[in-house]
DNA sequence: CTGAAAAGTTAAGACAGATTAAATATTAAG
DNA sequence: CTTAATATTTAATCTGTCTTAACTTTTCAG
């Protein structure tokens, strides 16, 4: 049986590692693409979620409807959202990724599986088959005590 | 044996629905804290490095070293970072985290092992066991390809 | 139809953070 | 000692983001 003291010193040394390395990664992509951190937040929420309109996006970021609309021109602007009447409410408009968009939030995820792609090629056949085991159920634990933690799906529901 | 498709499989589903709770948990703490992306990062880095100077700050944002003593400026008026003279160069300073910014860290840090610890309390012990080999391996991975993924001691080297 | 509520945009003002250029203080070279 | 280089700060300016307030358009309740 594993020692819950031992469980935890292991948790805190991998969650320091992964976060030293994950902060200097994710702050070098923020700067080399120039968004800030509310526009990558929303741009995440977006890839997650899927569309949705100017007020939730001003919710999840806890800001203003106005500073959202704001935020969301610039982005669509630069070409990574796209923004549309929803044609059921037209007072609403709805807030989608662009393809560029898209790329763009599929690349930051890329660079870090690669990361750990990478880290595993030092590690035994043994100890890889181990680490997808445990990823396996971690990820599987998420999703069951989060769902929206599954990213959402790109293309429409073609039935 | 685990086949590579699989393998890169599992490390993308786990990537995304770790960094899709990460983004929104950051997030969340960045306007809690009140903290900018720069900012942050400095933060870490003194975190994982110990004290440096102005210019490696600085350097470490790819910013200019002006922007850099603003930034630090405000941080220390937030008493999270300490700023005093280097006796062996008077030009320059020596920022390190003040004891309130050592401990922001390291709760930000705890948020996450706190998250995943939290998962593994849907798993079962055999599953457990399977994520400690998996993280210790990940860990001691990490650091061999990167020594200074290593968190840096908060205490003066004793002796 | 009329008025209230909702969704979003626009405008004005404040602040953070970036840049460049200039200034200060200290160190290093000759 | 003088000059050049280094480390940081200050000033002026620009951009981005936030807020509040005012405004438009559309929806919904009577």
């Amino acid at each position: 049986m594993t020692g819950s003291f031992h469980f935890n010193d292991v948790l805190r040394q991998w969650t320091e590692v992964f976060m030293g390395r994950s902060m200097r990664d994710f702050s070098a992509f923020m700067r080399n693409s120039g968004l800030s951190m509310p526009q990558v937040s929303a741009l995440y929420r977006l890839y997650y979620r899927g569309q949705c309109g100017v007020t939730d996006i001003a919710d999840h970021l806890d800001v203003s409807s106005a500073a959202a609309s704001q935020m969301i021109e610039r982005l669509v602007q630069q070409g990574l959202l796209e923004r549309s009447e929803d044609p059921n409410d037209r007072r609403a408009k709805q807030i989608a990724l662009s393809p560029a968009g898209r790329e763009l939030m599929e690349e930051s995820i890329e660079a870090r599986v690669r990361w750990m792609a990478e880290l595993t090629t030092v590690l035994s056949p043994e100890e890889q088959d181990t680490i997808v085991a445990a990823l396996d159920a971690l990820t599987s634990a998420a999703i069951r005590l989060d769902p929206y933690s599954q990213a959402h799906e790109a293309g429409a529901a073609t039935a």
